[in-house]
DNA sequence: CATAGTTCCGTAAACGTTTACGGACGGCGA
DNA sequence: TCGCCGTCCGTAAACGTTTACGGAACTATG
């Protein structure tokens, strides 16, 4: 025998009892709750997940759903891991438990959702690498699930998101290139249909516009977002009869492979030409450190975790004025590799 | 109303039938079993989890259990991505779903180990970021939960495992680097317990041997495996009063700091010093590239994969001679980082 | 002492499946 | 015609919980 049954039996004791004592019901006397508490602990007795979760309809687990193989997510590793720590910290203290549901390249996004919700899997969703029309978010909308993403897209059915100001970083970065000089500037998106993408150039667009530019669509670097683009980037940039003298780079980890294409060149960020990037845990530490903008991850994920729960009845009333949209602002680090200025034309 | 009853009302059959017919039992009439399969097609039934997993104790999920947090899994950016790729490509034939169960590093890894199988939540798991002593080991030894580890513990009991050939990069870093000249030879290990640093230092202090040379202790660089570590690496190795000539490094993404270190102080690996690394989507990209060793992670996570089922009982007859312990070569990759020969003393 | 209220606990139903068991029905051979 | 076997399906129990309900034992109140 296994289960609350054993450890009733254990006890002499019924297993509604039992039960009420582990789920801290008012209805049963301190000294019965003790000697259950310290029995289920000498035992190790935990709850099975599958009966209290078909009884009470909820499975106490979120999910984050990632697409495993590389080029998607457009992210590091040390990414998601920081964001996942910064979400659990705000789970833990409601005793939700955080899983990653891992979506192999092999399916589609969407159907392995559909799966998973259909299943009971999880009570709430967190849901990442949002496409421009992600038939995820309808999807989890019908359902009725609550679920919060990281990143907007244009099918955006009500749902809480999150994302990071890309707004804010065209801005800053096209104001700070524009004032030091430099009047062709090189922008890069992804290579797919990334919302942030669209964001990120239009933003470019009209930031330059302000200044009286123009975005040359040739200046406009569409790439994988790992290093193979950026070199990719790199060598095609290089390539151009007349080369922009500034370039501001959307994703983590391209600046790496754009470095080594001007390496193999003679050219040098920060001398040859101006190089903003974005912030991962080796942006200092290439040569020259990288100028990028910069964001708190596990503040990240704590922002993600409290903005789905106030989403989530049982729980909206622990967190009465979360937002429920939210830009999370990036921050400008100085680094060596936008030294380099313009001279005025 | 929900679920298969639903289902069997709208077909007017009896749910045991539209089970048996959703299961692929034998003793059900084809056309009814097409009718069934097209009725929750078209309806987007799924058995509910809880339910099934209940009834037949077993969930179709395996574990993948990761600690959130950097720093501690001490891989870099796509490692795992990749890996759960591979493995999710031998789990899709067995209709196994993977998740990644995120401990968190406020948490004890095998408490939260312990809890997490108490549950039932998970058929099977997979281990990674052993360490030398590894309590979850013994855990799901003692329960009898089938389990793989990527990573050997000095506790292992008897469960399977994959490893990296550590054993493997040592005699052959160090067998190429003594050919070319080298005498002192610096490596490094992570900072923590993890069984890899033992296994490695040991086995290149005995390819030293072999060729008449001993390892010095000062050369033996311990580090977080990150970049900040590897930085730490460089700044310490170039503050000795005698400096190696070669060095290998034990991380992924240390090289990055490594790098960086060594341009601050005017020096260039494969001109200055010779460099040998790990493999990561970097490495080709850096400058100037780096030699170092290289190895599928998809293929990876497919031999975790069958290697983990291949000791559950329910899967074991289609994995028949799949290797309980396995040891994963790595590939020797020429990069430009150690191009520097030393001149015989 | 009678009554009402409170505190605590046992009983049993319910959650959505799977599956052992048995029954209905039809075909077949003797 | 009778009995047997095979095919297909319905019935109901079981998995491990939670929880509504009711009842027993006390306590308080009059």
């Amino acid at each position: 025998m296994k289960g609350i049954r054993h450890l009733a039996d254990h006890l002499d004791i019924s297993i509604g009892t039992v039960s009420r004592a582990l789920n801290g019901r008012p209805d049963v006397k301190e000294e019965t709750r003790n000697r259950v508490l310290e029995a289920a602990r000498k035992l190790g007795y935990v709850p099975n997940q599958s009966g209290r979760s078909l009884r009470q309809g909820t499975t106490n687990i979120i999910g984050f759903m990632i697409q495993t193989g590389t080029e998607i997510n457009g992210q590091g590793d040390t990414f998601f891991m920081s964001v996942f720590d910064g979400v659990q910290e705000v789970f833990a203290r409601h005793k939700l438990d955080l899983v990653a549901l891992l979506c192999s390249s092999q399916e589609d996004p969407a159907e392995y959702l559909r799966r998973a919700v259909a299943r009971g899997f999880a009570d709430g969703l967190i849901l990442s690498a949002t496409q421009r029309q992600d038939a995820r978010v309808q999807l989890l909308a019908e359902r009725n699930i609550p679920f919060v993403t990281l990143g907007r897209t244009l099918t955006d059915a009500g749902q809480p998101w999150l994302d990071l100001d890309f707004e804010g970083m065209a801005q800053a970065s096209i104001d700070r290139l524009v004032a030091r000089g430099h009047r062709r500037i090189a922008i890069t998106r992804p290579h797919d249909d990334a919302n942030l993408g669209y964001i990120f150039v239009e933003r470019c667009r009209e930031a330059l516009a302000a200044h009286g530019l123009t975005l040359e669509e040739n200046l406009v670097f569409r790439s994988t977002p790992n290093e193979a683009g950026g070199y990719r980037i790199g060598r095609d940039l290089l390539a151009l009869e007349e080369r922009p003298t500034a370039i501001v780079l959307i994703n983590e980890t391209i600046a790496i492979g754009f470095y080594r294409a001007l390496s193999e060149a003679g050219v040098r960020a920060g001398s040859d030409i101006a190089v903003i990037g974005r912030h991962s845990p080796h942006a200092h530490f290439l040569s020259p450190s990288l100028t990028c903008f910069r964001l708190s991850l596990h503040d990240l994920g704590i922002a993600l975790a409290e903005t789905l729960l106030s989403s989530m009845p049982a729980f909206a009333h622990h967190y009465p004025d979360a937002p429920v949209n939210r830009l999370w602002p990036m921050e400008l680090v100085d680094g060596e590799s936008d030294a380099f200025r313009a001279h005025k034309s």
